[in-house]
DNA sequence: CTTGACCTTAGATTAAACTCTAAGGTTTAT
DNA sequence: ATAAACCTTAGAGTTTAATCTAAGGTCAAG
């Protein structure tokens, strides 16, 4: 039997995602002591580790809700029910990851074209992009933008002199 | 000059949404009429659609406050401040993407283990999987799980006669 | 027998980016 | 002139997963 703190210390969560966890239903202590105190046998703990195992490969609080209640009555569920969940998990996972794609790809397209140097960004292209809809980013729009930091280089020089 | 329902529609937003950017100082319109109405110009729109390409390639509402820092005194800032900002952020993506593509794998390689039939869910791997820590997901436990699914079905069968 | 580490509860706060509500004022069209 | 559609404000609610606070009870060590 686990006092919640030991039993905190050894999932490497705190005491407080544990009450947390209570409170929404997803792992209670077997029994309490007569002080009152949460007292957690083998089995919630075997419980606590499901929740951190299904949290770790993606799953929400509340998906794991849904995995707890067919653990518990595994005989009425079905393979096809639990793959189910996972498939779907797994298909928003994807998405998140395609739109996490898209945008590196365009921070990515922004960096290339930006020269990076200590000159003032009033020609940065990174700027301009994000001012006007329709400017590429490609190669082509970096030599423009290098030539026209070239010109403002040219003009901060002369104003200097 | 728009009102504020007028540029929410042009730039398929909620007008709720411009009074949250007002309200969070990254859109405030350049006037209001005699009675109060927010009007909005075409400054007001550009900067509009900086903020709203900006958040399409992944800023957050805080990172374009920054953006627009910059964007509104562009002479005291370097091409480098600009591209480090997006190099930093591209980062974060980068990093999330790993997150996810590695939840992808997990969740893969469970749905991979599992038969995903109508059969009952007793001696699911997914589930398996996740009761206990040191199970492998891989083609041979996916055989051993199948051989106690068909265990299974005898039994059920055998109980059916 | 008191200090410090732990435990209890209910409820507030955090981050992000809106979204909605209440209660009322204005404009446009019929 | 009245209804529909729009505008105003301040502030509360949404989601996720905790984290923190206040105010107090319990226990082991010295
Ligand atoms: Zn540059
Ligand atoms: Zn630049
Ligand atoms: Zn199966
Ligand atoms: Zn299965």
């Amino acid at each position: 039997m686990y006092r919640i703190g030991e039993l905190a210390k050894q999932c490497d969560v705190k005491a407080d995602t544990l009450r947390f966890y209570e409170k929404h239903g997803l792992l209670a202590p077997s029994t309490r002591s007569e002080s009152g105190y949460r007292l957690y046998n083998q089995d919630d703990v075997a419980r606590l580790r499901f929740i951190l195992r299904a949290k770790a490969v993606g799953f929400t609080l509340n998906e794991i809700t849904e995995l707890l209640s067919i653990e518990l009555d595994k005989a009425n569920w079905a393979c096809a029910d639990v793959k189910g969940m996972v498939d779907n998990k797994l298909e928003q996972v994807q998405i998140k990851i395609a739109e996490l794609t898209q945008f590196a790809n365009s921070l990515q397209h922004l960096s290339n074209a930006c020269c990076g140097g200590p000159d003032s960004a009033e020609h940065c292209s990174i700027l301009e992009a994000l001012e006007s809809e329709d400017k590429q980013l490609h190669a082509r729009n970096e030599t423009a933008h290098k030539a026209q930091h070239v010109k403002h280089t040219k003009t901060v020089k002369a104003a200097l002199t």
